[in-house]
RNA sequence: GCGUCUGUAGCUUAGUUGGAUAGAGCAUCAGUUUCCGAAACUGAAGGUCACGGGUUCAAUUCCUGUCAGGCGCGCCA
């Protein structure tokens, strides 16, 4: 319809010129938005104005030469101009008819589109460390990563969903030393449990099931373990140094294929955990990539060497320094530490340069705002690796502050005390707890009131939408009550009689609908669709309440029925897309 | 301190390639069930868009300065 529009006013304003009306100036790009004000009627244009200056003409003036000159069509049913020369188009009361057929004929499918031409997208997201449960925090990144693969794939794109594993490095190590502590404790052995290890209670549950699966194949006594090794301070001045001693002296003990068992027990405990509550929570992945796989490849020392070559790399303390400052980064980066091991940055360097190599058109992070800073040093290395860094977006998702009632929720890792997300999603269920992530822009601090989603009404929206959908649901349940049917036809062919403003109304938010999932898309903002479905069922409960379907006058209530059915697709198909349930009763 | 994101009604917030009277919801106040589920609807009130400059036909939107807040600034990941 836009395209329409537009290509109509172009029309007008080449044959304008070609009269002399209007001076041959560059024409700009011509511009056609729904208004926002109903009054306006449903399409705008500021030609006129953006107009104005090159042609010193006065906008309004040249906004009814355009008008005169713009092709009769039976869609337009009137413009005008108004205001400082906007030029308003109002459709015709047939065109807009059309769309309650369309969603009718194309059910699941309305509003896909193929806009995205097949392109290949991959979207990373969560990606958290495998050392414990998922918490709060990376709900967010959950939902806003999974809706927006949804969304870019209902308008035409291929997407691939990944989580990066952390299987490397120090914190798996560290997680694993914990639960082999544990697994001593277990074994009768009575540890003084550092305070730099993981102390959460799921750390024990790891232990147990090592134990259980392994018995006493890693028991070690205290004295082995701890001598040679430095008391850790009070303080916890020195934990960094004490912990990783412990590390080494583990490695030492059990030997390397021993450590290993324990390790990868850890690793496929937890990261089976994050991946069921994933799912439940309604985000689902293609590929878990593993970090430890491109260590053990070769990937990672490539990258260096690729780094070496193009000249970038120093060394100073013994470590090997990437040159980041010169790309506009803050402060150069070891990619390889003094003793040898690579960073994590090293093996980032390596996985974007996987990604690219893999062939996405483009690759999409979901990172935590606390990681923006990390984003300049990872373009720096694509560019110098000659990969086209622009291919690369990188989107940050700000914390949500979590409030019970009126009191902020406090989190601390290291005290245990923080929500899992699985108890969030026990606690207010998997379509509230998403529908509160997304409502908001992800770029906003976000305050999450766990009391308000669990409220039964219009306060909590997702009730709201869920509720407009069981509603129309309920209608038709009520009309098989009464021994009557829906008849598609004889609503499709009576959709003149609907002329109340309500219905109107409707008419116009259901066309927007394809819109709304290209903007939503295009934009990475989920959080439109959710006010979008918001507003659609407000403007249901609106018109529920102002008429009734089930009438004597059967063609009336035929096309009444026609438009909820229409309505009801939409916003299933909308909450799909979001990952909430579509509920029949409630 | 430097970098970065944010600041819109009492609260939570839309408003995005600059457009017409800055939209919602909650809370407040006043109403709506013999009628498809009131988990709903109608109406009222509530705003110097943090503050000051600039850019132009037009600024909540772009630029700049100030103030306030979040986050980052490890040979952690």
């Amino acid at each position: 319809m836009k395209y329409h529009l537009k290509k109509n006013i172009e029309i007008a304003l080449i044959s304008a010129i070609k009269q002399g009306k209007i001076p041959n100036v560059n024409i700009p790009k011509i511009r056609v938005e729904r208004t926002k004000n109903k009054v306006y009627g449903d399409f705008a244009s500021n030609i006129a104005m953006t107009l104005a200056k090159t042609t010193s003409i006065n906008p309004f003036k040249i906004a009814s030469i355009i008008v005169k000159a713009i092709p009769k069509t039976d869609v337009i049913d009137k413009i005008d101009i108004a205001g400082q020369g906007f030029i308003n188009f109002t459709l015709s009361s047939d065109s807009k008819l059309q769309v309650v057929k369309c969603i009718l004929a194309t059910k699941d499918n309305f509003g896909k589109s193929y806009v995205g031409k097949g392109k290949c997208i991959q979207v990373e997201f969560v990606s958290a460390n495998p050392t414990g449960p998922l918490h709060v925090g990376h709900g967010r990144s959950a939902v806003y990563g999974s809706i927006i693969s949804n969304l870019l794939e209902t308008i035409g794109f291929k997407v691939h969903r990944e989580y990066y594993v952390n299987d490397s490095g120090r914190q798996v190590n560290i997680l694993a030393i914990s639960v082999w502590l544990r697994y001593l404790d277990v074994c009768g052995e009575n540890i003084i449990f550092p305070s730099s290890a993981y102390r959460g209670k799921y750390v024990i549950d790891i232990a147990k099931i090592l134990h259980a699966n392994y018995g006493d194949e890693f028991f070690y006594s205290t004295l082995e373990i701890f001598t040679d090794i430095s008391f850790e301070q009070p303080d916890d001045s020195n934990g960094d140094v004490y912990i990783d001693d412990l590390i080494e002296k583990a490695k030492q003990l059990l030997g390397q294929s021993e450590y290993r068992k324990i390790f990868d027990l850890c690793l496929n405990t937890i990261l089976l955990d994050i991946s069921d509550d994933l799912s439940d929570f309604g985000s689902y992945y293609d590929e878990w990539f593993s970090e430890l796989s491109l260590i053990e490849s070769g990937a990672v020392n490539k990258a260096i060497k690729k780094l070496k070559c193009a000249n970038v790399l120093y060394q100073k303390d013994g470590a090997w320094w990437f040159k980041s400052t010169d790309f506009g980064d803050e402060k150069d980066r070891v990619v390889v530490r003094d003793n040898g091991q690579t960073t994590y940055f090293a093996s980032d360097i390596a996985y974007h340069l996987n990604k690219f190599q893999r062939g996405f058109d483009e690759v999409i992070n979901i990172w935590g705002s606390d990681h923006h800073g990390y984003i300049p040093r990872i373009k720096a290395s694509l560019a110098v690796m000659n990969q086209d860094e622009s291919r690369l977006k990188v989107l940050l998702v700000q914390f949500a502050v979590l409030y019970r009632g009126g009191d902020k929720v406090v989190m601390s890792t290291r005290s245990g005390e923080f929500v899992t997300l699985r108890e969030l999603r026990e606690e207010i269920g998997k379509d509230a707890a998403r529908f509160f992530y997304v409502m908001h822009s992800a770029e906003q601090h976000m305050d999450f009131d766990l009391e308000l989603t669990k409220l039964k009404n219009k306060d909590n929206p997702v009730y709201y939408v869920q509720y407009a959908h069981a509603r129309i649901c309920r209608v038709f349940r009520r009309l098989a009550d009464s021994d009557l049917i829906w008849n598609r036809t004889i609503g499709e062919t009576n959709l003149g009689k609907l002329v109340e403003s309500h219905e109107r109304d409707l008419l116009t938010m259901l066309a927007r609908y394809p819109e709304i999932l290209e903007f939503a898309a295009l934009k990475h903002m989920p959080h439109i669709l959710a006010h979008f479905l918001t507003d659609l069922s407000g403007a249901f409960h609106t018109y529920y309440n102002a008429h009734n379907f089930i009438i004597n006058d059967t063609k009336l209530s035929q096309a009444r029925l026609t438009l909820v059915v229409a309505v009801r697709q939409v916003i299933a198909n909308g909450l799909t897309i979001m990952g909430i349930s579509t509920l029949e009763s409630m």
